[in-house]
DNA sequence: GTACCTTGAGCGAACGTTCGTTCAGCGGAA
DNA sequence: TTCCGCTGAACGAACGTTCGCTCAAGGTAC
């Protein structure tokens, strides 16, 4: 299989001309060399399969072209959906994509971004909320390399791009409210994370405008998970056997929520209405059909990289965080359909 | 924000040694160095925050501890599931993973292929079904670089890691036939695929075995999603009505098979059995819990990593593709729990 | 005929490492 | 005293590029 990389100054040996010559036409920028010189290079490097060897020119332009991306244990749909916008957008820039998935605890976080910053990468995104309580990765963060990240970083100083939690509260509370329901619960994410305080304050500050009072009975924790969120479902149903209405933090868990509620021999959305976050791809088809505020994800990939070459490239970056607007899609389990 | 990374030499100019020796603490292998020359060496470099340079380091090794990773565009939670895992192992012997996503139509393969040889990736895992007709990343794979692939390239000479698909067909349709059902019809992928035709080969040749034959109307085309798999079930119900079992070619358009079933007003799986393949982690949280056949993506993606470990090294590899059996898990939509 | 400009190409240095070889100094055996 | 071997460290070369400077040849203007 011996497999061995041409180098320029083969190419240009066989060219006939030095190496520096060869690497102007073949990767350089202003030319500086006549046509058919030129021409002959072109063709022996072809004829020779010749690929650039980005490491050399890396060690030299002091930039590698790469961006590092970490992200957690992206089993969740919405963490790939992100990944992948990031890595397209990224591409389409001329840059590429090193990312490592963080184990579900995130106790390597430092290890990933250590292995990001050896390998030198141009700046970092940061996809994982383990890291809103990772100093070490702060650390690293703020003193090796550019970085933008979707969630809060401790310390500051890392710029932040991504929606208005507390939005995805409110829409979704004042939705379910407009239908009429007073007992709504929700089923939310770890609350040591910032996103999920983010939206329980939207839903409560709604409850309140609209003379509710928040009872932490109808509050139940989950993990992102279907299984978790069938658990806390279920757990929320037996506290507060009236609930006519649930507030899931995302799409994921959803699932499980109305399999849990199914399974206690209520209907969706006429004994209990269900309202999700995210919009994943398969919300629409699930069953019944799923209302949701949709969370931009993609988009906020775009503009995580956009951010990020600013923050490369030396453009000064606002310090507040990039919000990116969400927007409410009723469909059919919040009873909408039904005229509810 | 100034930030700059100091080198080895600053190290070593600091602590009084050749940068030379500073590299042979730091980094390299058998020392002969004595011990408290060392712990200065080590003390400096870590006073002054130093990180090896892999890129140099890359350089002259000749390798860069980097595995390439072209994956489709990981909407599909199966890919990003075996992308993770794929991630973790490389990580956990050492290696960094840059990825590829491809465009839908997989129009950019050769152009991913490329910026990873560019990059000098020391391997290529290959988890997108299109390179079965890119003819052009085949040819860079077996020209550049060492390479696994999840699907067949054409042209043969890539080691393929996967799951016998003939299996999950045939395991399936018998499952669905030993619950009484004659008129079983199957929601697959496009056809163009060969998992998908390896499935319908091993659906058809079961049908075949207990006395059925195979009807072209029970057999829909779909494209992977929950949409078009609804459109392609509401199809084969129009064109056979009595169907009453299904068997769908992934968890993700199982989805929309139960919310398309569901809205002809049929009941699953008293009216129409349904058996999917995958077992994604949301499966079990549908409603009816889903019956699949388990294909062990994340145990995929770590024997690929192992054999293109073993590839890079140059162990001789078997031609053959590595196979991993797959299980048949049974809840709710097969009609187990009900008894039939 | 001289001076100058332009074009095309060569050349040296640098990027931050690794690796193998060389070398100075010292202790001990003959 | 001489020679040897060992230890600790220095040193040169190489990896494959980019970048900027130098330089020769030829053309043009005076």
């Amino acid at each position: 299989m011996a497999r061995r990389y041409v180098s320029i100054k083969e190419v240009a040996a066989r060219a006939g001309v030095s190496f520096q010559t060869a690497s102007k036409v073949l990767n350089g920028g202003n030319v500086r060399v006549s046509a058919d010189t030129a021409a002959r290079i072109m063709a022996v490097a072809k004829s020779l399969g010749y690929r650039p060897n980005t490491i050399a020119r890396s060690l030299v332009r002091r930039t590698t072209g790469t961006i590092g991306l970490i992200a957690s244990d992206a089993t969740d749909v919405a963490i790939s959906l992100f990944s992948v916008a990031v890595e397209q957008a990224a591409r389409r820039r001329g840059y590429a994509v090193l990312v490592g998935h963080l184990a579900t605890g995130g106790e390597d976080g430092a290890d990933v971004v250590r292995m990001l910053i050896e390998r030198r990468v141009d700046g970092v995104i940061a996809a994982a909320p383990q890291v809103e309580e990772d100093s070490e990765v702060a650390e690293l963060l703020r003193t090796y390399v550019p970085a933008v990240s979707l969630h809060h970083v401790p310390g500051g100083q890392v710029p932040v791009v991504g929606s208005n939690q507390g939005d995805t509260g409110r829409l979704a509370t004042e939705h379910l409210i407009s239908h009429g329901h007073r007992r709504i619960g929700t089923v939310s994410g770890p609350f040591r994370r910032r996103v999920v305080r983010s939206r329980l304050r939207g839903y409560e500050a709604t409850l309140r405008a609209h003379g509710l009072e928040p009872d932490e009975d109808l509050v139940a924790e989950a993990d992102w998970t279907p299984g978790g969120a069938a658990a806390a479902t279920r757990l929320l149903l037996e506290r507060v056997p009236d609930t006519t209405a649930i507030f899931v933090h995302n799409d994921a868990m959803a699932i499980g929520v109305l399999s849990a509620v199914a399974k206690t021999g209520r209907r969706v959305p006429s004994d209990v209405a269900v309202m999700s976050c995210d919009d994943m791809p398969f919300a629409e088809h699930l069953t019944p059909a799923l209302s949701t505020v949709r969370v931009p994800l993609a988009t906020t990939g775009e503009r995580a990289v956009e951010l990020l070459l600013q923050c490369i490239a030396g453009t000064p970056v606002s310090a507040e965080p990039l919000i990116l607007p969400v927007e409410l899609v009723n469909r059919d389990s919040c009873g909408c359909s039904a005229g509810g």
